[in-house]
DNA sequence: CCGATAATGGGACTCAGTATCATTTATAAA
DNA sequence: TTTATAAATGATACTGAGTCCCATTATCGG
């Protein structure tokens, strides 16, 4: 578990208050739980997580909490093909965009980054008739690690 | 509705049959109405069609018929953010490769394809420690209609 | 402090997808 | 062609993520 990253609850809560909604406990929670996260979760995760250490939180809390921080644009919704959607923080310096590769061995979720293909969708975009708000990329394969052993 | 692709629901077949597969009805109205389909269709789509066309085929098989043809890789998973999974045939001839864009005014899934993109894939994938077998980029935003409508 | 109204949580509910199992059918061998 | 084996099928029960509903609690502007 991950130390909580102040400047991203602090915005998340300034945000929410910004765009009309009343501060809740429940919320709360989920913002700084969703602070101390390195990478996309499950909503089931979040709450056992919260649960474990006895901060529980009434699931239909969680999906609200989800669904408004996605609303202002401060969680991302991320669908890897597994049962369920993950939710991941988006930086509240803009910094950490990633996308991520689902290691079909072992499961791990792995987060990366590469600017030539942050570029080639910047131009896809401008080229297109269609306007783009965001983009998702997803790739299935092997971690380095169970690439590693697979290749020994 | 599109005419049959006679090349894929052929090939399907004889991989399905390659694989140590039976032949069976239900997969073989699946394999055809996959055939017609342009785009990423879900489960409920295909079985909805095929019901209305008095082709009915039960949900059970419908979802064997998509895994087999999953597992020798002529048909993708697509996941969108959406409830539900979609399901699309990969060409015959491989030449089709595609991704998605989703509209969020209209629903309407538009797919496109985009040869940078796919350059700064590959070179993504050599350069990194992990090993990439498949790759899916999902695009949020308007459809060139709805983006024009908006416009006005 | 009060009142309007949003937030919360528990539980019922929905719906995509899976598991089970009895029956049908494809296919290889005799 | 007949038969035996095992896969394919479909009806239905089931699972689990996510939603809906509603009574209760809490926020916060006035």
């Amino acid at each position: 578990m991950t130390r909580i990253d102040t400047e991203w609850v602090e915005k998340a809560t300034t945000e929410l208050h910004a765009s009309g909604r009343r501060a809740g406990g429940a919320r709360a929670e989920v913002i700084t739980q969703l602070s101390r996260e390195t990478c996309a979760v499950t909503a089931e995760q979040l709450e056992r997580t919260l649960a474990d250490e006895n901060r529980r939180v009434g699931r239909a809390s969680i999906y609200r909490a989800l669904e408004a921080l996605a609303h202002v644009g401060l969680v991302q919704r991320v669908d890897l093909g597994e049962t369920g959607s993950r939710w991941e923080r988006i930086g509240a310096n803009g910094h950490d965009h990633h996308h991520h590769l689902l290691c079909s061995a072992c499961g791990q979720l792995v987060p990366f980054e590469d600017q030539r293909l942050e570029t080639a969708l910047q131009h896809l975009a401008a080229n297109k008739e269609f306007t783009v708000d965001s983009h998702e990329v997803t790739l299935h394969g092997r971690c380095a690690s169970c690439a590693a052993k697979q290749a020994a």
